[in-house]
DNA sequence: AACGCCCGCTAAACTGATTTAGCAGAGCAT
DNA sequence: ATGCTCTGCTAAATCAGTTTAGCGGGCGTT
């Protein structure tokens, strides 16, 4: 790999200069007292030779890589992930930066193993990233050097990207409520362990507060809670099916993700029920089965691309520190209808 | 990032011994003719800086970094991408390198800077992924270099590892041929693109062939085949109705892939029919989809994770050139079972 | 006593860049 | 003629490792 590639003496002897004036060439450097000229000669040079500098070298010197780590709980598991990480490619590509990524699995060995690979090879700064919004402890080894966290806190008060769940969970119940929903509004999904510990999710609670918040301001609160031990289809699918024994049959239901409101539409489906005449359907992530569904599932989306991609922003261009949030917009299909009255 | 590291030179001083001596014990050199008490001291040294060997410095003398790149064309939009990435992440874990990853979008432009920018950064070797199995051509830059394809096949016959779609057709047929279906076997999601621009697929026509070989062999053919536009949940309901519009219906449809299949539940489902007891259902992927459909989807695996670390496995440990199948699984769950007769 | 050999180790070159320090020559004033 | 400044450029150090070539001393042999 790599072999035969024109190094800057190369360059430097094909332009008859030497090679400090071949590199300040290059690099631009202002103030050099290089004529036209040598300008000329040493960019001619470059280009015959298809010249392109030894990173490595390069970064022996200065300490640069041009390369940002991105080291993640779990990536494969989820479809998120790849938002993720192809936010942060862009953003990386557009700032001639590199991503060395990893993937803990949650192990500290694996996670130490790979911190310790990144920082061997000096990256620049580290995207530390979660796959599920949560609250996390950073391994102190990547502290004395640039971090975003990605999708996550810490004690730390580090910068990080996180999606705006609380708005999300106001923008859901709002929608629900312009369309005329007040009084018979369910919830799918509560789940204690997600609203309790922080280092589960994050999402539950904020969602959760920003649904509440939005009702009460209407005057009105959620008609029913159903506990869900965790967020997947036959989770939805119970307790849409518990939901329906009821004798008040809500008019709407908000489930708290979308795997839940798959299960909930399949539990519709088979009461001969129909979305959204019969009952409406809002949602959380914008999963790709939400377009899939019949009718497509109305859903706040997560904006994992402009996630990762902030994360590498803030980590290169230097922003802020402290948590940066962004929102989560409701993608609108059919799944919501005035009720029936 | 990376300040204060310990260097070589530290270690050598505080054992005593040259930077020659101490490189040599920590590479483990055979031949060199250093005392027990030299290696002891090295060691201990070592230890107590805590030393981490200067990955950029060493690579320029030795050309090796211990980094290899993956060069997909798309990530984000498939799920899948996670189990390739997750395997190769795995085997180069094992063999103690690490993945710069990157992602061409398809656009030349960006392929072009996306290999550059590996090949700066002196990468030992290039696995070449692309996301739908397909033929692709491969950059000539990368050509000079150890390249494993992955998911793809090229004009070159370079080392490439592929999922066995055509063994996968055969598993489907014989799975329901043994449940009792043998003459109103369907087909959903022919597509005449996919089947002969091998550019585009090469799966659509090895998961076809298997197919027919096996209801050949077992003396009938398939009852009737639906083309579809794409292999979108859309066009499978859209398919399955048309099935079900006919006068014989099938008692059993392979779907080409699981959103095809997720497609045809919805129609059944709308037209009041059970899966399997009026139609049994297979597929191929194993999407997270097909475990969250009621009732579970039975599917042929896509080996993602496997495909992934055969790749690097290949790269690195050097095996064979030319494909490598990688077998597909019938995942076995309820959509098949006897016609009803 | 002279020679060669092996042992245990090191100096220095080398990788490919950046950066600091400074040199030679021209032009100008005194 | 001398000193000064400015211009245009270069030698050499540096980064942190690996690798080559070889050095000094002890030992055995003749």
């Amino acid at each position: 790999m790599g072999r035969d590639r024109a190094t800057l003496a190369d360059v430097a002897r094909r332009a008859g200069l030497s090679k400090t004036a071949a590199s300040m060439v290059l690099n631009g450097r202002e103030g050099t007292r290089l004529s036209a000229e040598a300008h000329q000669r040493v960019f001619a040079a470059a280009e015959e030779l298809g010249y392109r500098p030894n990173v490595a070298a390069r970064s022996l010197r200065t300490r640069k890589t041009a390369t940002i780590a991105f080291v993640s709980d779990i990536v494969a598991t989820t479809r998120f992930a790849g938002g993720l990480i192809r936010g942060a490619l862009d953003a990386a590509r557009e700032r001639d930066h590199v991503l060395l990524i990893t993937e803990t699995q949650g192990d500290p060995t694996f996670e130490r193993y790979a911190i310790e690979a990144m920082l061997d090879r000096q990256v620049d700064g580290v995207v530390y990233a979660a796959m599920a919004t949560r609250r996390l402890t950073v391994p102190p080894a990547i502290l004395n050097g640039p971090v975003v966290l990605l999708n996550a806190t810490s004690a730390e008060n580090l910068p990080c990207v996180l999606p705006d769940d609380e708005r999300a969970g106001r923008t859901v119940a709002t929608a629900l409520l312009q369309r005329g929903h007040r009084d018979r509004v369910a919830l799918i999904g509560r789940n204690r362990l997600k609203e309790r510990d922080s280092e589960v999710s994050l999402a539950a609670q904020a969602r959760l507060r920003g649904i509440r918040e939005t009702l009460s301001d209407a005057g009105t609160t959620l008609l029913a809670e159903t506990f869900c031990g965790d967020w997947l289809p036959e989770h939805g699918y119970a307790a849409m099916r518990r939901l329906l024994n009821r004798p008040d049959r809500p008019t709407a239901v908000i489930c708290m993700n979308d795997r839940l409101a798959f299960g909930a539409y399949q539990a519709l489906g088979e009461a001969g029920l129909a979305v959204p005449t019969d009952i409406s359907v809002v949602s959380f992530d914008d999963d790709p089965i939400a377009a899939w569904l019949r009718p497509g599932l109305s859903t706040a989306a997560l904006p994992h691309e402009q996630m990762g991609r902030h994360a590498v922003e803030i980590l290169l261009d230097g922003r802020s520190s402290g948590p940066s949030l962004v929102p989560m917009t409701l993608r609108r299909r059919r799944s919501i209808a005035a009720p029936a009255s």
